[in-house]
DNA sequence: AATCTATTCAATTAAATAATTGAATAGATT
DNA sequence: AATCTATTCAATTATTTAATTGAATAGATT
């Protein structure tokens, strides 16, 4: 039976609403904001998320369910990723959505970066790309460094924000240092240069995380592990 | 006092997760649908989305507080429209989400059309820009007359579904015709295309619609309607 | 086959969400 | 000031959602 303009068009927004659902909690957010620096284990996704295993498979499997996200198994561990980039595509679009107008995001992370350090700055994509051209700048990639390995910025240092402390001695202090992390809402690098700034270097932040760097078509590296 | 880590993270996500769930409802979905075509008026919303009045004024202002829409007022009447681009760009990436990835939507689409009409068939934007260019089809806008004013694609006729009836007259046989309306999940072209075919015309539907068309830099003329 | 580990499932409880209905309100109009 | 129109608000009811807890399961490993 022929179905109803009306019909069509609930039938239609009901679906959408399904997948906007999915992506409607903090902790199925922020487990989007972690898949979009490549795969993690269900128990890797708990701690990461601070949340309990059991919530955090619920969460997946509500995911999972909106088609957002897909499996693949390693031995005993099942490994999440985003299912698609339009899956990481609308979270940039939500975020970006959220940062522009939403004023209460931009003070939270305010906050927080000034919390950490007086005087933090963050600098952007294009201005650590023309400093990178002019050689000025030594880059830190502060996440755990499996994800280094998966893809990096060009020429960036890995050194994990937790042996920061230890690793000093390999960073030069004639340049200034930027560090980044996995995207504008992760903290590594906040807390990298916070360090660094008490130790007397002269660093800052980028805004951006590597995911976007690379959709930015800036240059990348791998980092072959075998 | 200063905000710890997982503070920061969990403020930003619940911010964020608030603007998704605005987005998390089929009524408030189509709403945002509605208002990528320009502002409307309370009553103009609740009739084309088939809601009573305070249910869609409920849906408005929750919009209204995330921070979505944005209210204009012409006398007795209240116009709402989207707050900014960035929300018809959360829009766009959400149906693209919805539209690549799940199937059901396409279902859906699908079954509607050939509902409509056997054959029923749509082409999409860079396809209409060369058939333009090579003056080989005639375009309909069969939106309400008063969004054709507000912005139409280049060389188009008015001719709203609802008039097109006792408008054929001014319509030429010998082209193939192209019926557009305000986007994938507006139903006026395909109302359009089965109606023309009915009468013996080679129709077929844009999958785009006005704002997308336009987005993608395509040329667009205006109607000063004083 | 037995055991182990990671993960999922199910039930419970509490909180959040949404449509309806009628009342109230905000401006505009007279 | 009185009246009107469009819109919003508030209470109610039903439905949906989410964290917790403990049980169950799916594969891997031995």
């Amino acid at each position: 039976m022929k179905m109803n303009k009306r019909e069509f068009k609930d039938k239609v927004y009901i679906e959408l609403s399904t997948v906007a659902k999915a992506m409607a909690n903090p902790v199925r957010l922020e487990i989007i904001d972690l898949l979009a620096q490549g795969p993690f284990s269900v128990e890797q996704i708990a701690n990461y998320t601070e949340q309990s295993i059991a919530n955090a498979s619920q969460h997946l499997q509500h995911l999972k369910k909106a088609k957002l996200v897909q499996i693949s198994r390693n031995g005993n561990f099942i490994y999440y990723s985003l299912a698609s980039e339009s899956v990481y595509n609308t979270w940039v679009s939500l975020r970006e959505l959220g940062k522009v107008f939403n004023t209460e995001i931009a003070k939270v992370v305010h906050d927080f970066r000034k919390g950490q350090s007086k005087g933090m700055q963050a600098i952007d994509a294009a201005t650590l790309a023309t400093m990178l051209e002019k050689d000025e700048v030594v880059l830190l990639d502060v996440r755990p460094e499996e994800e280094y390995n998966r893809g990096h910025i060009h020429r960036a240092l890995s050194i994990p924000v937790d042996h920061l402390g230890q690793s000093l001695k390999k960073i030069p202090h004639k340049k200034m240092l930027v560090a980044y992390c996995r995207g504008p809402f992760c903290v590594y690098a906040d807390e990298a240069v916070a360090m660094l700034t008490r130790k007397g270097y002269h660093a800052v932040r980028l805004e951006e995380g590597f995911p976007e760097w690379a959709l930015k078509g800036y240059p990348v590296d791998y980092t072959t592990s075998k």
